[in-house]
DNA sequence: ACAAGGATCAAACGCGTGTTTTAATCTTGC
DNA sequence: GCAAGATTAAAACACGCGTTTGATCCTTGT
């Protein structure tokens, strides 16, 4: 059994108006959620640790969200709308796939990176990645597929070359790679690389370099021969 | 308190055989927590699981190793020398640094997807980067550093930079990105890449990608001034 | 052959977890 | 004002975890 009895709360009737006051617990909960969940992941935070920093009851979360996973993925739903919306935007209205490679790998990393330390939303994901949850299936469809659409398509056009084909697809994939590396093993560069901090000029450097990196090795193999008889798979 | 009282088995008197039988659950419960720390990482792995897994008693754990986290670390020394020798080694023979670049990303693609699925190794690796454990130091010490000081020196070569150069930090960073994500996002790219699979071919074909994607920027890079003043920094 | 002690085993301890229960409190429509 | 119902609160439940205990095997040196 997954969710053993999700006693849901009962509806307000119709009509009435919402209790301020009960609806901010809502709230705090999903608020205090983000942070545990970032630091922890879904499996390892704790029901009593969210309840504790939003000031709330144990019995809380069971009460507004069913169950644990209720209020995961309520929170997954409520934070990737306000964070997904912007990039793929601004990428979509560039007048050429550079920018638009551009843009969205600057977006990205701000996304990332705001104010020193990677966002919550961002750190979440990190470890839903890392180590999927039951509800891997709400972030793929909410996340991870409108990003991979995008990208395919602005990378396509950059080396000549389909959407859907392999080596299409390869280059994304050595794309997001560094993009994800920076905010997924950060305590370990921060070991290798002595000096380094996550500072908002250091982000842009990074996002300069990231595209500058990208955009040599797609030019390049777009005037290259493609390799072997790939050109026939997908 | 860490590890509270770990009452270390006594040593065998010297000049005695050792039994056969008792040191082969040693060995079984070290093969067996690879499994599970592969699977969970450190933190969600089970100690009954792992005991399960060896055929062993719950308390053998204890008794062999101390704690938990005893035996994380006897498998990490002891499976980081066995894979971590060869990669290195190949690369350092080689007569230039865009061969050696060559060797050791095949070298680590070989290792990450040796038959198919990532190996338990680099597995344990992924939890580790993406969850630390109190065990962190140790992998870093005898797994990072020497790959890093490696890919510093080869990156360094091609492009024309110290090893400690900034630049050269992002590019290996880049490269080691793009190794480390086929490994640690490989449920999402199946999920994003209808019809993929790592298959032994299909391991070549990213090392190829990889190598050729990172070499043409590498190369691009060394021919470009370097951008706006950051020749001094470090 | 036999005590000594290393290795194994079943059982339990203490603790933390998600969840449930039961009662008390607060808001709200009439 | 006052019951009705939504919301909180405290306590306990059932379970799984790492670890410990004490008895019991089994190997081994003498």
């Amino acid at each position: 059994m997954a969710i053993p009895a999700p006693r849901r709360p009962q509806k307000r009737r119709p009509g009435s108006e919402p209790a301020r006051t009960h609806d901010e617990t809502r709230q705090k909960l999903i608020a205090a959620a983000g942070e545990v969940f970032a630091e922890t992941g879904f499996q390892s935070a704790t029901v009593r640790d969210i309840c504790a920093r939003a000031g709330a009851n144990i019995a809380a979360v069971n009460y507004h969200f069913g169950d644990k996973l209720g209020l995961y993925t309520e929170f997954l739903k409520c934070s990737a709308e306000e964070n997904e919306g912007p990039i793929l935007q601004s990428a979509f209205n560039a007048p050429d796939p550079e920018e638009a490679l551009r843009r969205f790998l600057h977006g990205m990393f701000r996304l990332m990176c705001q104010g020193g330390a990677p966002s919550i939303y961002v750190r979440v994901m990190t470890h839903e990645l890392a180590q999927p949850s039951p509800a891997l299936p709400v972030v793929f469809e909410h996340v991870i597929k409108p990003k991979a659409r995008v990208l395919y398509g602005i990378v396509g056009r950059i080396i000549g070359l389909p959407p859907d084909h392999s080596q299409t697809r390869m280059c994304v994939h050595s794309i997001i790679g560094q993009v994800v590396h920076y905010v997924h093993s950060r305590s370990v560069i921060e070991l290798a690389w002595p000096g380094f901090s996550m500072t908002p000029k250091m982000v842009e450097r990074i996002a300069d370099h990231v595209t500058e990196f990208s955009l040599i090795a797609l030019k390049g193999i777009r005037n290259k021969p493609v390799s072997k008889a790939e050109s026939t798979r997908r």
